[in-house]
DNA sequence: CACGCGTGGGT
DNA sequence: TACCCAAGCGT
């Protein structure tokens, strides 16, 4: 029996029922797949569902603004993925006519598509056969084959994408691809993969060899950067506080944030007013306690913020125009929103 | 092309 | 605890 027949076989009996499984059209396959990506089903599942009641086509999500994009995304995290998205459906709508391109070429041409969700869009919703390779067909294909090239070098990306294409089931290819897929997520997992009721148990070189554990093989652990964070959470006598967009190129693009000092290491009050971008920013008197007395630990993927929320009180600020009840429309990351939470409670 | 980009769950 | 992992992508 083929590889494909026995995967599909197992598919068929064990698939999840998810919402964007009950549709072909494209431009939902395409949310499902960039919500998915490093993010898990039940993660994503809600933000999908608000999605496609919010913005049912292409031309909705088009006519947003960008920050109303961000607000729904909003915890989901990799806050590109939601410009790209939001870019690129401006895109389809306006130069494409709201027609979603309908090959693997013209697919990954998008922003914010790659390799495989050009292929998972290409194969789900066009039946043109080119296979996904996501975390789960690595660790699949990895133990099935007993191939010990690392999956994130050069060498690796190629291989397995090769032998991915190889084995694809040409007259399904998008249920091929989700079958794969899912039997990594379910079945062949990172840790305890079902070996024992394994359809694949009588070919697989990992468990013959007993390598399940030790594949797939990943080069290079990232370093974690340690940074400390102190945010002025300011209200002034008219109720008023201040917000401002991040910039640039480092975390959080386009989110909203208190005033924030950075440092070297924590700081307590004497440090914190004698800071010159505090001087500069409060001429007139005021008062600061310090809402945490422990510092926060909010853990990015490469970054270790120590965060300290200083509520600073004072008299009204030229700067200072936005009122505290319209925080809750600006997008933030989840450090500030699970502040907001604890400091104003909702009812 | 090696690196940075979020958040949450599991061990 | 300190890792690892999760339907990757842009630069």
């Amino acid at each position: 029996m083929k590889f494909y027949n026995k995967l599909i076989s197992w598919y068929l009996q064990n698939k999840r029922t998810l919402p964007w499984r009950e549709t072909k059209n494209p431009y939902f396959i395409w949310l499902s797949e960039i919500m998915l990506q490093q993010t898990r089903v039940a993660q994503g599942l809600a933000y999908y569902l608000k999605f496609t009641e919010t913005f049912p086509t292409v031309f909705d999500l088009a006519k947003a603004d960008e920050s109303t994009v961000l607000k729904m995304w909003q915890g989901l995290g990799y806050y590109s993925r939601a410009r790209n998205l939001h870019y690129s459906a401006k895109h389809i709508a306006n130069e494409l006519n709201g027609e979603f391109p309908s090959t693997y070429k013209e697919i990954i041409k998008l922003k914010g598509i790659g390799d495989y969700t050009a292929s998972a869009i290409a194969s789900i919703c066009f039946n043109e056969p080119t296979a996904v390779v996501d975390g789960n067909v690595y660790r699949v294909l990895s133990r099935y084959f007993g191939i010990s090239t690392a999956i994130n070098s050069t060498a690796g990306i190629k291989e397995f994408k090769t032998i991915a294409q190889s084995l694809i089931d040409k007259k399904q290819p998008g249920t091929y691809n989700q079958a794969i897929m899912d039997f990594g997520a379910l079945h062949c997992k990172p840790q305890n993969p079902l070996c024992d009721s394994c359809p694949f148990a009588n070919s697989c070189v990992a468990f013959e060899k007993k390598l399940t554990k030790a594949l797939p093989v990943k080069e290079k652990k990232i370093k974690i950067r340690k940074r400390y964070f102190n945010f002025l959470v300011i209200k002034t006598n008219n109720n008023k506080t201040i917000l401002s967009e991040r910039k640039g190129k480092g975390i959080w693009q386009g989110l909203y944030e208190f005033p924030l000092i950075e440092t070297e290491q924590i700081i307590n009050k004497n440090e914190l007013i004698s800071n010159q971008y505090f001087t500069d920013l409060f001429p007139n008197e005021t008062t600061i306690s310090l809402f945490n007395k422990k510092e926060i630990v909010h853990k990015l993927s490469h970054q270790h913020l120590y965060t300290q929320f200083w509520i600073v009180e004072t008299k009204s600020l030229e700067n200072a125009t936005i009122s505290w009840e319209s925080i809750q429309d600006f997008p933030v990351p989840i450090l500030i929103s699970n502040f907001l939470e604890e400091f104003q409670p909702k009812n």
